[in-house]
DNA sequence: TTGAAAGCGGTACCAC
DNA sequence: GTGGTACCGCTTTCAA
């Protein structure tokens, strides 16, 4: 920086002006110092930056895994906001593991970064502990948190699975199977549709759990499937409580050659797009992935510039999508 | 800092020793510093720590699209690297746009980031020349790429697609059609593809491109086999340039009510989940995702560590994996 | 083994 | 509109 303001023949702080308040620098100078830098082939250091004012510009986000579809969009919704605005995404996976997840946080606190957008809500309490403490601005996403650590966006699990359970029931179906990822949101999801079941007064579904969450979604619905087919038979309808467990199972079901949704039917969660190509065409629910990643990361923005000192939890919503595998 | 030297009775010098060099520290002082900065909750400002010494300790990423499914296991790989080294991984989108791409890279930079590894090559000059001056170790995947900015790891693509046909050719097909992604490595399998074709007297294939790179490859798949179907319905068998693209066209085809393979032979790139689970099973070309973004994040951390000067292009190769699809 | 102090490269407040 | 200058919080010689 100091090379760039003696090539231009200005002081150091007007080197930093023009590049972090521009309008508040001479058209002239502006230039000069512009070509200087341009010529020195000078890029400001965004790391000192940081430093000397207060804020890093950089946003933590934590997946369960990034390999996984389920939460990409999300993060890409977030990562286009943060762009446009300037800001970098640092992205972590906790691979399902707390421990990691809470060294994890602690590496993001310890960068300073401006807040922290993890998908799902933090469970294990040393980390709420850590994030509450810390003041940093957090928002939980894709469900909705009783006790948010700060800020949430998300929608009621339990509602959506509610909803397609009585979607289902009044299709016609009755004897269920319920296709379970090992997530919290899948705990809440089970507990939904249960509640929908038994109210109608229907049999309980048949849950099959999957085995690893590390593994691929896809093979593991194949699998719950398979056991489902196995154990019983007459089932009807079978609820995923997202759409690669989903998908996995219909294609489960091609290979046994049942035909979907007449001998049995499948519906997803998510809709992602996956679903909406598949034969038959998965019916889901739609929960706006994208744009609880887009939302977290406007009301974290707003945090930072202080539009408002407290967000109310947002409520995304979710629609039944019905397509042709119900 | 100082309340945790002031409250173990140490100096700042020493605390610094315990969170980075704590073998220089003597046992006993350890303690009592470790005590302290728990009892003040104290976490050291890693942004400082960058500063002060010369590393950031993090690793940029550049993909096209984060929601796209196809580097995933690649940015995975590297995630996982990365964490147990203590790094963080700071990720962003071009949306395939050059403009967007430079000002990343440069935002990188600016951040004085340890590294950057870019999904593919740089093609856009800007681009080229930013990095060739930075000096910053720059990795360059899932492509050979001739004159690499500094690093590469990746394979042949043109190769891997020259095999690809023989494969087909061998298997008895004469009239193909191709599906192609705008991406430049999809151009490079279009030219191994067809000059394996060609070179066994058969006729060139039928070139599809999808339209918007943008959109879900399921869906451009799908829409690019019907016109496939429209223009040629002779086509005895099609190559898709990645996975997403061929279940999409697998789907199209289950749709029309052709049979694959024998209808119609569909074949994929990359062996993502979703190939080994459709029915019929993709056969595909395996090409080491998660591998390449390992074997990039360790190239990177060797530089680092001065382990070696100039690392050689490393070539990860390729395997046709057979399955029902064709 | 520990401490003192000079940076690292900016920002932002205060004068002029 | 521009310049001077205390920091920001840590790392790293150099000495003790």
């Amino acid at each position: 920086m100091e090379d760039v303001a003696v090539e231009a023949g200005v002081s150091l702080a007007t080197v930093s002006r023009v590049f972090s308040q521009p309008e508040l620098v001479s058209e002239d100078t502006r230039q000069r110092v512009q070509e200087a830098a341009l010529r020195l082939r000078y890029l400001p250091n965004l790391t000192a930056g940081s430093m000397a004012g207060k804020r890093s510009r950089i946003i933590g986000a934590l997946v369960p895994a990034i390999a996984s579809a389920i939460f990409s969009e999300t993060i890409s919704g977030l990562s286009s906001v943060l762009l446009e605005a300037r800001y970098e995404l640092m992205l972590s996976q906790s691979g399902y593991d707390p421990e990691q997840e809470l060294s994890i946080l602690q590496a993001f606190l310890g960068r300073r970064v401006d807040g922290i957008v993890v998908a799902g809500a933090v469970v294990s309490p040393p980390s709420r502990e850590l994030l509450q403490n810390a003041g940093t601005p957090v928002v939980e996403t894709w469900e909705y948190v009783a006790d948010p650590i700060d800020m949430n966006v998300g929608f009621s699990n339990l509602d959506a699975a509610s909803a397609s359970a009585r979607f289902l029931i009044a299709r016609g179906y009755r004897r269920f199977g319920f296709i379970r990822g090992t997530d919290r949101r899948s705990m809440q999801r089970l507990d939904g549709f249960r509640q929908a079941v038994v109210a109608a007064g229907l049999p309980e579904p048949l849950v099959v759990d999957i085995k690893s969450p590390a593994r691929s979604s896809l093979v593991e619905g194949g699998a719950a499937m398979h056991r489902i087919l196995q154990e019983a038979r007459s089932t009807e309808a079978v609820f995923c409580t997202n759409d690669l467990l989903a998908a996995g199972a219909l294609f489960e079901c091609q290979r046994q050659g049942l035909a979907v949704p007449d001998d049995i039917a499948v519906m997803g969660f998510s809709n992602l797009d996956i679903s909406e190509v598949t034969v038959p065409a998965l019916t889901t629910v739609q929960v706006g992935a994208r744009e609880i990643g887009s939302h977290a990361a406007q009301m974290i923005l707003d945090r930072i510039e202080g539009k408002r000192a407290h967000a109310d939890p947002v409520d995304t919503g979710f629609s039944i999508i019905e397509r042709k595998s119900t």
